[in-house]
DNA sequence: ATAAATAAAGACAAGTATATCCTTTTATCT
DNA sequence: AGATAAAAGGATATACTTGTCTTTATTTAT
């Protein structure tokens, strides 16, 4: 469905929202921890969120880390998706054709362009701040480890 | 969303209820042109939907190819999907997590669910026959080609 | 039986994704 | 100013996917 980059990108954003702020910066190895990946892979990850300030922020130096604006926990999770170059799947045929369009519909087009506006939707009208919001009040998990028992 | 494997073997298995029977079993050659991939990797997908005669049946020498069986045209598309080992995007989280449950949701959990289903459906209700008459009635493409006009 | 056609199988090449490590830059603190 | 902490950047390694080519096995037709 996604790929690595992708999931890796949006478990630490999801994390960044729910953890940090610009007076509680996240160092990578926290991040690497928290969700499950690997450390160097993730931190050229987060190289490309935070091209530009585009959806992550960060710091250099003591106490620097990675935090989130407001205005990106705004952002739609599409946001996360087009900074590692992995929207395809809201906007690509499924059979793989160069087009998906009405015009040029291919033998599964009919079944999936209710499933394909949903996903899009999902993307789009979900906002970072609604997930980490949702992941913080919940018992939802974010990596592979044994939910802890109260 | 699709690896080019599983892309291939959608558009090859299709293309051949399409065109192919018993006594008109077609050629690689021709199978890849049609479904504009390329020939030596389509080959070797064959061979995966082939193995076992799981989805498609096959002949060599003079007059040989691919075809499908009534029974195998009464499969799942499913079907096609796991002979290339590509089942994995009905049944894994899009976080990426090991394991996709209610009682261990991830975050986009929630707003996956419904989505995910309809994957399922979609795959497991839809039939290689189904598409490959809607393929055969149709405007349908299944290559890159621009359409013919009449 | 021999020849020819065709898929199957195997070996390899190229490209892309994933992962790790090392060096450089930048910010902070003393 | 100097030391230190942290991300950024670059170089490299490994694995997997995609793609090509060659050889082998099998079937059919002559
Ligand atoms: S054309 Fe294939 S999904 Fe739209
Ligand atoms: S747990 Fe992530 S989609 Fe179900």
């Amino acid at each position: 469905m996604l790929s690595k980059s992708a999931e890796y990108a949006l478990r630490a954003t999801i994390y960044i929202a729910l953890k940090g702020s610009v007076d509680n910066k996240l160092g990578i190895d926290e991040i690497a921890t928290a969700i499950d990946s690997p450390q160097y892979f993730t931190a050229k990850i987060m190289q490309l969120l935070t091209k530009n300030n585009r959806v992550v922020s960060s710091v250099r130096g003591p106490n620097g880390g990675f935090y989130l604006t407001d205005a990106a926990r705004k952002l739609p999770v599409r946001a996360v998706l087009e900074a590692v170059g992995e929207d395809g799947i809201i906007t690509k045929c499924v059979l793989g054709l160069k087009e998906c369009s009405e015009s040029r519909p291919c033998p599964m087009h009919e079944q999936y362009r209710s499933i394909k506006v949903q996903l899009k939707q999902m993307f789009e009208k979900t906002t970072i701040q609604s997930l980490a919001e949702e992941t913080g009040k919940g018992k939802l998990v974010i990596n592979n480890r044994l939910v802890k028992k109260k």
